[in-house]
DNA sequence: CTGGGATGCTTTTTT
DNA sequence: AGCATCCCAG
């Protein structure tokens, strides 16, 4: 057997990285390695060698761990290394794959983590989680419950709320200087604010829920008290990290505290693909990570991309050039082309939508399946026409990004039915749960929840219960669910078809659009049939919500083919053969919101490189140039002019070319084709007052 | 106390 | 255009 057969199609850099701290089976005494892997330069498939590299020289996968940005990714990265085990091991490789299970994103492992040693920390192992609208209704609750939703001066409200904290907790930045730095205008209320994040730590504790932030703050706790650290270390001898330019202080705290000598510890990542500072992500953990240990870490760059065309990259490297602070890496190709980028001018988003759609179909004519091909944009709403466009001309599409199937209020509600029984002292499920019957307002939900939190238990509280008079009806089919569901009577996931059939009626009378709702609980329950139990499925949709939006969410017939919709930020670690960028415009990118500091505008210009590295062959950038402005009648016509993208400056059009749409445009006046039809429009027009 | 209607303000990206 | 809040009728 040739040893090491399977890493001879790596580049060099590829292999250093691959080999580090491994001599030879048995041999591993590998350091901190920071791995810099530019766009496309095969940075998946390098850490999944590595991976199975260290498996296949004698590393137990059980004691590996790896963190990265989604269980999506995750899922990727262990059926990667699956495959190379398999391909030096033979068969045998399998069984040993399948010990690698702590491969998912930081919070699904802190989740887990904290499950296990629950008791040790005084946390009760039947804790529920809060999505981040979860953890906003906790908030406003707290918020009337202080005075604080009508004070004189406005006072920010639960979004905002929810975004200081959690900034706080994850920058582990002081609440002054969260303010100062990034809401300004909230200053003047730290005071208030400090009564309301106390008050809202304590609401969660009392109720028994662990919001997204809790999930890594209780782990980062855990790996700072020398009690329980040496044991968490212990558990892991390697510790991988993707992603790593988008990890918070928060999240590097926990990876020091598990290893604080960087032994067995790898992170990959690229600093000029960092999007995730609103997260209170750090470019620093990366740029910075090589001087935590002494020695320093060994540092390794992957420059040679293997996705994009040579004239895509030299446009896409002439954008990030103008990047204030990184690591220099030049990123280049073999693959070449006579065809650079295109700057396609349009006249409004309408013509955007229009070109976008004939340009689709047409290299699906030329063999391209919609499936290669992507459009991005930087807000989810900014392919609002162009949904419409598709629409219309019947092409399939999947949206990611943007609102969530499970952010619609009928999904929320009945999955609050089933986590007020899974967990009796979450006030938010409860209250929304007990609300949905017609007569319960807030008032005596907040009553009854009262009832149960002194209870303990939800049955015999909510059997004492006397409902107000309009609310009988309704009740004792409530108290009946609950029976049932506490008693796991139809087991999992009978309990959510027992949860639908009671929501019905309910659904009918909140909402016009009743039918249409009712697709998507279906689809929920199908959803819920791929989990083993109630309990498993409430913690891992909140940890991994489905991440297409509600629309299309029917369970796509695989089988076919369908057009990719997404945000930029969704767009993370994929390629398509062929890319449209949406509104390449000052104010879609950089987005003209809020007060636009240095930071963030250096972080819209490395969105934009991220949309054009995902690109293989073919790179669109739209130039709409007229936007009718927002609250006016339907069909008005008020409009502001847009100008191209400041991230392209005149100085490196030359990476592009130029083109408009409809072709007319750009022709010159006099050389206009000869119109195949001629309608007076304006003879028309003035028939009409006649 | 609930629920419906009017009115005034915010408006990105996501585990 | 959507949501939070306010106001009023049962």
């Amino acid at each position: 057997m040739q040893p090491a057969a399977y890493l001879d199609k790596l580049n060099p850099q590829q292999r250093r990285a691959v080999e580090h701290g491994v001599s030879g089976p048995g041999d591993i005494a590998a350091g901190p390695l920071l791995v810099i892997a530019g766009a496309g330069s095969g940075k998946t498939d390098t850490l999944a060698h590595r991976v199975a590299h260290l498996i296949v020289n004698g590393a137990d996968p059980r004691r590996i761990l790896l963190l990265t940005f989604s269980r999506r990714a995750a899922a990727e990265m262990t059926r990667r290394v699956e495959r190379i085990a398999v391909q030096v091991m033979g068969p045998q490789a399998r069984p040993l794959i399948e010990g690698l299970t702590w491969a998912g994103t930081f919070h699904g492992v802190g989740a887990r983590l904290l499950r296990d040693h629950a008791l040790e920390i005084g946390l009760d192992p039947n804790f529920t989680i809060h999505d981040r609208e979860d953890s906003a209704d906790l908030m406003n609750l707290v918020r009337h419950e202080l005075g604080l939703s009508k004070t004189e001066k406005r006072f920010p409200t639960k979004g905002t709320l929810i975004a200081i904290y959690s900034r706080a907790v994850n920058a582990e930045q002081p609440l002054e200087e969260v303010i100062g730095r990034a809401f300004p205008w909230c200053a003047g209320w730290s005071a208030e604010l400090k009564a309301i994040f106390s008050a809202y730590v304590e609401a969660k504790q009392r109720q028994n829920v662990l919001d997204y932030d809790d999930l890594l703050l209780y782990w980062a706790q855990m790996a700072g008290e020398p009690a329980l650290a040496a044991g968490l270390s212990a558990r892991f001898d390697h510790v991988l990290i993707d992603e790593y330019q988008d990890t918070n202080k928060l999240q590097a705290t926990i990876l020091l505290g598990l290893k604080p000598d960087g032994r067995g510890l790898t992170v990959v990542g690229d600093d000029a693909q960092s999007i995730y500072s609103f997260r209170a992500a750090n470019v620093r953990n990366i740029l910075d990570f090589p001087g935590h240990f002494s020695p320093r870490a060994d540092t390794v760059m992957l420059e040679q991309n293997y996705r994009s065309t040579q004239p895509i990259l030299a446009a896409a490297n002439a954008v990030i050039d103008f990047a204030s602070e990184r690591y220099a890496k030049n990123l280049w190709s073999e693959r070449t082309s006579a065809e650079r980028p295109v700057l396609m001018s349009v006249r409004d988003e309408i013509e955007q939508a229009n070109f976008v759609a004939t340009r689709v179909l047409e290299n699906r004519e030329d063999g391209i399946a919609l499936k290669s091909q992507a459009v991005l944009f930087r807000a989810a709403h900014h392919s609002g026409p162009l949904e419409v466009e598709l629409t219309r001309r019947n092409i399939p599409f999947v949206k990611f990004g943007g609102l969530k199937f499970l952010d619609s209020a009928h999904v929320k509600d009945v999955l609050g039915v089933l986590r007020f029984v899974e967990n009796p002292r979450d006030r938010v499920a409860g209250f929304r749960a007990l609300r949905l019957l017609s007569g319960l307002g807030p008032a005596t939900a907040g009553r009854i929840l009262d009832e149960v939190g002194t209870h303990g238990t939800l049955l015999p509280a909510l059997e004492a219960v006397t409902p107000p008079p309009r609310a009988q009806e309704e009740w004792p089919a409530f108290l009946a669910l609950a029976r049932e569901l506490k008693a796991h009577g139809p087991g999992w996931p009978g309990e959510l078809d027992l949860v639908r059939q009671w929501y019905e009626p309910h659904l009918e009378r909140i909402h016009e659009d009743a039918p249409s709702r009712l697709a998507d609980l279906v689809q929920l329950a199908q959803i819920a049939a791929g989990y083993p139990s109630r309990e498993r499925f409430l913690t891992e949709l909140t940890l991994d919500p489905p991440d297409a939006t509600s629309a299309e969410a029917g369970p796509p017939h695989l089988d076919e083919d369908y057009l990719i919709l997404s945000t930029i930020h969704s767009a993370k670690g994929q390629e398509w053969k062929s890319v449209f960028v949406l509104n390449a415009v000052d104010g879609c990118i950089p987005i003209d919101l809020g007060a636009g500091t240095r930071e963030e505008i250096e972080e819209e210009r490395r969105l934009l490189y991220v949309a054009m590295t995902r690109a293989k062959d073919s790179l669109h950038l739209m130039l709409p140039q007229r936007f009718f402005v927002h609250g006016q009648a339907a069909r008005g016509d008020r409009h502001v002019y847009a100008a191209r993208t400041r991230f392209i400056p005149p100085i490196i059009l030359s990476r592009f070319s130029a083109g408009a749409w409809p072709p007319a445009q750009a022709e010159a006046p006099g050389s206009r084709a000869e119109p195949a039809v001629r309608i007076d429009i304006g003879a028309r027009m003035r028939s009409m007052w006649k």
